[in-house]
This record gives C-alpha cells, structure tokens and sequence, in this order.
RNA sequence: GCCGGGAUGGCGGAACUGGUAGACGCGCCAGAUUCAAAAUCUGGUAUCCGCAAGGAUGUGGGGGUUCGAUUCCCCCUCCCGGUACCA
C-alpha cells in the first residue's frame, strides 16, 4: 500500500465505483424501513459556495449514516431555479435569463459530484422546467376554483424613472438602486393565497412538531400571532360610516384619547381630494420601501384629519388622526390610540400635544406610575373608567366586550398577524400565473388542457419592462365563449411557490400528475437541513402548501418535514461571506488543492452544525493534516487479516484493553454524535482521540493485533459518512472485499466500555482540592473517607467537622465546612 | 422598532440533565530529524504568583438562587438571522 495519501486519485476511483454500482439509486421497498433525507436545494447562481458545502455534506453525512443503519434512504437533489439574479445577470451579461441558469446548473451540478454526495441524480428537478411547474399551474387552478386564492390590490415599490416594480432588496436608503430615483408606493392588482384561512391550523400544528427547534417554532408562532381582542365600531359625529379598529386591551377603552389612520386607509384617500396638506403628507407617506424594517425606524409623523368619532360607551367626541406607523396590511388600517398604556401611542400624544389618560392602575397599589417618563403598558386595574372601575384587566376585557356587544359596536374577534401570500411577481425569470384576461375585469383560469404555460426562454432582456409585455404571441390567450379576445396575464409567480412543494415532487419526479402514490412512500421528509435564515418564510409557506396538498388529496400527512435541522451561516472575519465584501472562498479551489474529504471534514469539524461557522485556512490543512495521518496509520500497521474474533475467548494484555476500551467508547459517542446530537464536530474529535491512542499502541502478540484491527475498522467505519472517499479505499486496503458504503454501522460492546478504575475530583466548598483515583464499585464510605484522608484536603478542612458531605457518583465528592 | 439566536484561552470550539472549565484541532514555543528548509515526530501551552508542591483569578458586563452556575432567574452591552418582492 502506498504510504501516501493522494486524495484525487482515491475520490475518482471512489465516486466511481459508487457510479458503476448505482449505489445511489433508491426505489420504493415496503419491506424496508424508509429514510427520507432532504437539503434545501440551492439556487443556481453559478458556483457553490461554502454554505452549500456545508448544507450538503450535513445532509450526506446523516443519510450515509442512515444507510449504514440499513435504512432504504432517499436523499434527492435540485434546482430552485427561477429568481431575481438570474435577471440581474441577464442585464450584466446580456444573455438569457434561460441560459446563465441552465449553465450554472451544469456546473454546479458538476461541483456537487466532486464532493461524493450521495443523491440518487436520476430524480434531479429544475423548477424552470415545465414540466415541473406546469403542475403548480394546475394547482393554483384547483386553488381558484377552491375560493383559496384571490385578486385584489396591494402595495409594490415602484421606480418612476425605470418604471419597473422593485424588490425590497433593489430599494437602498428609499431610492432605486439603478436609477437612484425615490422609490414610491403604488397599488397594482395582484394575485393571493389563503394562507390566512389555515393560520389556525399551522399554530397548532407547531405543537406536533417535537424533531423542530423550539427557537423556530416560537419565531412561527410569532409570525402567525394570534390575538384574541375585540372589534370595535367609533360612529362618526358626522354621516359617514362608523370607524372600526381591533385592539387586543378593550380594557383601556376608556383612556382612549385619538384615533389614527393609515395613510392608506380609504377614508383618508377620500380626505386628501381638496385638502392640499393632505395630499401632501399621504403622498410623502407614500414615498420610501415598503419594507417593514425600514417602515419600523421611522419617525412618528401624523395629521388631524379634521373628523371626530363618538367613544362607544361615554359618547365623547374623539379626535382622528393620519399616522405613518399605521399598517395598512394589518387588522383595519385604524388604531384606537390610548397613550397612557401604549407606548408608541404615548410618543405620539407627547409630540402632538394630545392627551394621556390614566385608566389602568397597578394591581400591587404601592407601585408607582410616571405617565411623564413613559406609558404603563401592563395588566391590572381599573381606575377613571366609570363603571368599569376596581375590574382587573381581564375580567374588564369580558365586561367591556359585553357591554359593547349589547349595543351592537363590538364583537370578540381573534385576530391573526399573518397576512394572506401574496404570489404575483411582475417579473420575467418566474412561471407564469395561468390565468386569461378577458378585459371585464374578472380574470379565469387557464383551463388544464392548455396548461402548461410555457415561459418563452428566447429573450433579450434588458431590465426594466417584463418582456413578455412586447410578445404578442405569448400574450395572445385566444378567444373566449363570445368570441372575445383574451389576453394572456404575465405576472410570474413567486419563486416560494417552487420551493413549497418541490420535496414532495423529488419522490415521483416523472409522475404525469403533480405527485403520485410514491408520494405517500417516501413523505413525510424525514430529516430537513437548510439555513436559519429560511426559519419562517420558506419552512412557512411549505408546511402551508402540504396542506393544501393534502386537501386536494395528493398526500396523507398534515406536516412536511419530521425533523428539522437549521445550520448556521458560514462566517470569515466575523462577516457573511459575500461577493460584495470580497471575502469569499472558492470551495473548487479547496477541493483541487486538498481533496473532497477534507472539506467535508473541515467543515463538520469546525463547529457543529446550528452554529455559524468561522472560516479557516489553517483548520483545513489541519483536517489535511490529520486524513493524511490515518492513511498513513492503516498504511504501516499490522493488522492481520478480517475474521470474526472470539473476545472473550482471548486473554488481552492490559494495554489491549484499554485500547479495545477505547475503541467501543468511541463507537457508543460517535454513534450518539451523528444520530441523536448532530454533534459531528465532537463525533469527530472522538475519532481523533482513538487514532492518538492506536499510533501509540505496539502489538505484542495475537491479541493486541486483533484490538488494534478492531480500533482501525472502527475508525474506517465511523469516519466513512463524512469522508467516503479515503474510507472506501482504507476499507479495501484492511483487506475486505465488499465496500464500505455496504457496511453495516458498528456496534458498542458495553462490556468491553466498562471502567475498572475512576478518577472523582474531591472538593472543599466547592473548589478541587484533590483527585482521587477509585475502583469504580468502590462503597461511598470508602470513597468519603479516602477523600477525607488527601493531606490537601485536610489542610483545607482544617480540623473542622463537616456540615455536609455531597457525593455525585462517578464526579465528585463536596466536603461543605462552615 | 419588533421577533429569534449568540458571546468561553492567541483562534475554531468542548463541557449533553446544575457537578473537576478549556476535550479535539489550529496557532505558538522548545526539542528530534535535516547541509538547510519544507514535511514529519516528541513535549509544552488560560492568566497571574511560585524552583516546585501548591495558591489566586477566570466563561461579554452587573446582580441573584445554590454546598456547587458556562449551564437556572433578573437587568444591561455588543454581534448575527428574519421582518412578508434576495433566496
């Protein structure tokens, strides 16, 4: 055997003998127990970066180790391909949207094959292919037919000067990020799902999910934000129609002192026609992103509008105002405000002069309120609200909604923060939203024998304008029942569309339907892994989509994905690796110089897999360093030939077995490691201290060859879902004729793990003092007083009596004086 | 702003259920090998005091609970992710 490691030649004839054997390729086996393992499938921006490395080679490791734990595994790959970059490259470069990606998933493709990943390629999926979205097409007719997806207005950032529709990512400091024009809002006709109307349901769905993160589920939770508050109705002095607000505190309706409106609230929109000032302030709401982050930071501005309203239970008169922190988007796009005991609406009171009345006293009278410092947002009492007076917060909260019920200007609602999914994309690069305009205004669904609607690829585009604007032949749509022309619509849609259901279509990715019966073998996802950053939005709309799925009776399940793995970013000088910060690092260039292995290694080395990971130059020569090591180990030690060994038939020196120890330690961690913890960073560190210990130990006789054969196919073995190359070589080279990818997972002998001897740290209120070395069945009064007896524990103690003597077995003894 | 997360040696990290802080690796230092260097091997390496034995301090900052806190509770600082049209 060659004493030297040459990672291109091992990783070649690796991949392959993996190739020539279709290890890979999985079909369905009702007889076997399925494992399907799933990484978020990467967008084709033209090579891989170290995040998908990282993404990938977690999701490899976990289904090679499923594999080995002779579960049939499925572990898919494919493109989420439509998006914004490609159309941003396309006006760089100037070339097709369609090119650039179907160029960049060649090569990524070819990227992914170097690394060894273990997909099964004959299912790979495009989602710019029509044959994948033409099914999401006909769902989204089914949908319409179903009422779960609608047309109305909603708000887009809008550059004046390209006249194009902008993304909130293409809006910098409020300005275009071309043009450098002031972006302002506009209100176009887009396309809905329901999402709203199963809000409940994925609440509660959260709670059957125990293989998630609680930090992700409590960031759906809060997303979804469910509130149970009351709906009240403010009549007007005048004749117009009753303002309705929703708050969660019906228990301040008393201290109720303005109301605000959005800029964007119809009665406003209605105002500003012949109130100049107006005008002005809603055109100057109008200007900026619609981002909520940069909608948040604002500063508070508003306007009387001149109106009043009736309080609902005093009758008083109560001022409106127009304010740019109302959202349009959530509840009514009206507030009542009550600056006593919310804070935002105690900023605005004080900057606009407007009063702040105290009607919620804390419930521990002695605690004091300073309505000058700032609002006193909690429960408790009721004080200045008539006869409402002396109620908690909660029992108000029942009496107020009663007495607003009885006069017909209030009803308990339960309000949800999520809003409907807006999927319309006044985009090109997307698929096309199969819907027929006609003209009057009610658009109808492309009927399924026409679908798909195939997006035409051969284009130039130049930004701006949706170039299908300027091709009658896509445009045209036919004719419908009278004759009239109909004209094709040529939004796109959003490319979470895609990405919500493409898990399910890996399973039967040549089904002449949207999903077939290998649909129900394979689902739900066993193991997920993706990024953080996907916690709500994607992980969101999927969980969603499954549901709408189901309903349609596509699947069986209720949840998508059983187990949910988030990893952490990957980091260099503290910053996200990026183009534009110039910090990258080429993962090709990585694998050219060191090998596929060694990434891998690195990266599941470096810190575990939730974590951000701080790239390294050094630590990957280090992981060199150490797969050169163990080539070399296996290359220069006697281990005999394989063969069953009768353990306990061989007497074992001392050093053997304390190796064999070793050995079945590492086995039992790693094994918890890789399949409970996802701790491979730690799984690997254990495998490094094994191999430390067999460069040490010199075989003697029979017995120490076979503990040290032991040691090294258990190193092989527990290494091989995270560097499969070097270990399929090493296997062959320890003298095995089948491959290790075909090996089962090895097992701990609990027997051979045991401890004779322990060491416990000895303590004097609670600072070490002594070690003490112990049988490890020795009595606890033996352990108490040989640790007693330790001369530095004497000192300590210093002739006095112990108060208490705490004995953690196995750990420590705390001798606890004065 | 709001929601979620994070902070441990010179660096990445370990300590899994409140029980010996710093496993493993990187880097650095010393030695071996070499004409020399690289590579490789051996030993050392939290900080401070000490020849040593040993001691004191130490897990972003401040407080608390406990025999015992990196771990639990309260307050604060900074950094990261998301914030509905980046994916």
């Amino acid at each position: 055997m060659d004493p030297h490691y040459h990672p291109q030649t091992v990783e070649s004839e690796a991949q392959e003998y993996w190739e020539d054997n279709r290890s890979f390729h999985v079909t369905e086996d009702p007889e076997r127990e399925k494992f399907y393992c799933l990484s978020m499938f990467p967008y084709p921006s033209g090579r891989l970066h170290m995040g998908h490395v990282r993404n990938y080679t977690i999701g490899d490791v976990i289904s090679r180790y499923q594999r080995m734990c002779g579960r049939n595994v499925l572990q898919p790959m494919g493109w989420d391909a439509f998006g914004l970059p490609a159309e941003n490259a396309a006006m760089k470069n100037k070339v097709a949207p369609a090119r650039w990606t179907r160029e960049n998933i060649d090569y990524m493709r070819g990227q992914l094959r170097q690394l060894g990943f273990a997909y099964d390629w004959r299912r790979e999926i495009a989602t710019c292919d029509p044959d994948y979205y033409r099914w999401e097409q006909w769902f989204f007719t089914r949908l319409l037919e179903k009422d779960l997806v609608y047309r109305r207005e909603s708000t887009v950032n809008w550059d004046p000067v390209d006249q194009t529709v902008l993304a909130n990512e293409q809006v910098i400091d409020g300005r275009g990020w071309r043009s450098g024009a002031l972006v302002e809002k506009r209100r176009i006709p887009q396309w809905f799902v329901r999402i709203t109307a199963y809000a409940e349901e994925l609440l509660q769905g959260l709670d059957d999910l125990p293989g998630w993160p609680a930090q992700v589920k409590t960031m759906q939770r809060n997303w979804i934000g469910r509130s149970r508050g009351v709906l009240i109705r403010f009549p007007r002095t005048d004749a117009g129609e009753a303002l309705e607000i929703f708050t969660t505190r019906p228990d301040t309706l008393m201290g109720v002192t303005y109301m605000a409106l959005a800029a964007q609230h119809p009665l406003v929109e209605a105002l500003a026609d012949g109130n100049s000032e107006l005008a002005a302030f809603v055109d100057e709401c109008n200007r900026g992103s619609t981002a909520e982050a940069d909608m948040a930071v604002m500063e508070k501005k508003g306007l009387p509008l001149g109106i009043r309203v009736r309080h609902p239970v005093t009758d008083e008169e109560i001022p409106v105002w127009v304010a740019n922190f109302v959202l349009m988007e959530y509840g009514t796009g009206a507030v009542m405000s009550v600056p006593a005991h919310d804070q935002r609406d105690w900023e605005f009171a004080r900057a606009h002069g407007l009063p702040v009345r105290q009607v919620i006293a804390p419930a521990a009278g002695d605690r004091a309120v300073d309505l000058e410092t700032e609002a006193f947002t909690e429960a408790g009492v009721l004080v200045n609200s008539g006869p409402f007076d002396g109620l908690a917060s909660d029992e108000a909260f029942d009496a107020i909604a009663t007495h607003l019920a009885a006069k017909n200007l209030g009803e308990v609602q339960v309000n949800f923060r999520l809003r409907d999914w807006g999927v319309s994309r006044q985009r090109y690069w997307g698929a096309p939203i199969p819907v027929l305009h006609d003209g009057s205004g009610s658009p109808r669904a492309v009927p399924a024998g026409d679908l798909p609607v195939t997006l035409p690829e051969d284009v130039h585009y130049e930004g701006g304008a949706n170039p299908l604007h300027g091709m009658p032949a896509f445009l045209d749509g036919g004719t419908d029942e009278q004759g009239r022309p109909l004209r094709r619509e040529t939004d796109t849609f959003d490319t979470f569309m895609e990405s919500s259901w493409y898990y399910a279509r890996f399973a039967c990715p040549d089904a002449d339907r949207m999903l077939d019966g290998r649909a129900n073998y394979w689902l739900p996802v066993d193991q997920y892994i993706g990024g953080i950053e996907h916690a709500i939005l994607h992980l969101l709309y999927a969980r969603f989509f499954h549901r709408l799925m189901r309903d349609e009776g596509l699947v069986e399940t209720d949840e998508p994905f059983t187990n949910l793995l988030t990893q952490g970013m990957v980091l260099k000088d503290g910053a996200k690796m990026s183009k534009s910060k110039g910090n990258t690092v080429d993962p090709q260039e990585l694998i050219e110089q060191y090998g596929a292995d060694t990434v891998r290694l690195f990266m599941m080395f470096a810190a575990p897999p939730e974590q951000t990971l701080e790239w390294s130059d050094s630590g990957v020569e280090g992981a060199h360093r150490f797969l050169r090591r163990l080539w070399k180990l296996v290359a220069t030690s006697e281990t005999g030939q394989p063969g069953e060994t009768d353990w306990a038939g061989l007497a074992l020196s001392a050093a053997a077995t304390a190796l064999r120890r070793k050995t079945h330690q590492t086995i039992d961690k790693v094994s918890d490691d890789v399949s409970r913890r996802y701790t491979f960073n730690t799984a690997i560190a254990a495998v490094m201290e094994l191999c430390n210990e067999v460069s040490r130990f010199e075989p003697a006789d029979a017995g120490d060859t076979a503990v040290l054969r032991e040691a090294l196919e258990s190193v092989v073995l527990l290494l091989s879902p995270i560097t499969p190359h070097i270990c399929h070589r090493l296997w062959f080279e320890l003298g095995h004729a089948r491959a290790v990818i075909d090996q089962d997972w090895p097992r701990a002998d609990s027997a051979a793990m045991r401890e004779t001897e322990i060491r416990l740290a000895v303590q004097v209120n609670g600072k070490v003092r002594a070690q003490l070395e112990v049988a490890a069945d020795a009595p606890e009064e033996d352990i108490r007083a040989a640790a007693l007896a330790d001369e530095n524990v004497q000192r300590f103690v210093a002739g006095r009596t112990p108060k208490k003597i705490i004995l953690v077995p196995r750990k420590l003894v705390n001798i606890v004086v004065a």
